[in-house]
DNA sequence: CTGATATCGGACCAAACAGTCCATAACTTG
DNA sequence: CAAGTTATGGACTGTTTGGTCCGATATCAG
């Protein structure tokens, strides 16, 4: 998962792999099937490991613009935590990959909308309580969320500094201005 | 430029560009020097002819809510218009190659920065203009609405439709409410 | 201790890769 | 038109790629 995350998909080869493993190219084969397989188990790995405790910061208990905002501070953090792993292995690494290998379209598109449905759904509670403004939409609000998140992580592999990036998440208050 | 746009720098093989541009091998190489300098060639074009139109909206004589929502629709527009080209040269290809290849790092800040700069200065002329909220910083805004933007090239990339990303750029409107 | 089974290590393969080379063809210019 | 210069075509090279194979090693049951 490492690997992927700092060299990309086609940037990585095998080698690369079983170096930073410690196993052989036979037990990588036999364990994983190949290197598709392989990508795919880090990126399951990624979003079970990265990407749900940035996501579960949408359910601390706190008003809809706070649980947003701890969520892009988790976003802004994991994207800078380590200098050799900038920015998201999904934003980075799976938008390249699916250009060049149709078969990571549609998994590209379904981890973004993972992503997007977890921030609308927290959107419509604060809907319901009347913490948004009435005309406001859930769905295109919490993509607009879900865009900006994306948008940090490649700004964090573009190299933005962790505190930097945090005043851009800040700038982005407004769209959760209480009714 | 159009196949580094569809299929990534790693995914590109000189081959695939001597097709797409007819000419041979020892044309290409005599013309560009190699592949990493006909990629930096074809990042300026795509920066000349898509990007700089683009940013051009955001001096369209509106209002700056008027503006930057023209811009952000001709980022929509210019990720999703060619099927075969969805999503930005930059934010996915450069993003992606810029981990594999350090010399690419740079540039992918640079292509960053131009954009940001551009808004944050648009926004600056809004601000003296009063036309901002007293306490907002026009660069951290700036940076927000350019992340937002790679975002929305990212979750075109992923297949979004354009419509679908015009609601998206459209639930982002508060962030230029009027002070 | 023995025999069956699962795992491992490293050599190996064909294909694809970026980049080079030189003989030929096409211009340019006096 | 002819000499000099530049661009082109396609074969070639050494390396790296993802993937396979088989002998050696470890594990474990009886």
């Amino acid at each position: 998962m490492r690997v992927f995350w700092a060299r990309g998909y086609d940037g990585t080869s095998i080698d690369d792999l079983t170096a930073a493993m410690g196993l052989t190219r036979s037990s990588l084969y036999q364990a994983f099937g190949g290197k598709e397989a392989l990508f795919r188990a880090a990126l399951d790995r990624y979003g079970a490991t990265r990407i749900a405790p940035v996501l579960a910061a949408l359910d601390g208990g706190g008003t809809v613009a706070e649980d947003v905002a701890a969520f892009l501070d988790g976003v802004v953090a994991l994207g800078t935590a380590d200098p050799a792993h900038r920015g998201c292995l999904v934003s980075c690494a799976l938008s390249d990959a699916a250009g060049a290998h149709p078969g990571f379209a549609a998994l590209f598109a379904e981890r973004f909308g993972v992503v997007e449905a977890t921030i609308a759904e927290r959107l419509r509670r604060a809907a319901d309580a009347s913490q948004l403004p009435p005309g406001a939409d859930p769905d295109a609000l919490g993509a607009a969320i879900g865009a900006l998140a994306h948008g940090l992580m490649l700004r964090a592999r573009a190299g933005a500094a962790r505190e930097n990036l945090s005043k851009v998440a800040a700038a982005a208050r407004p769209l959760l201005a209480a009714a």
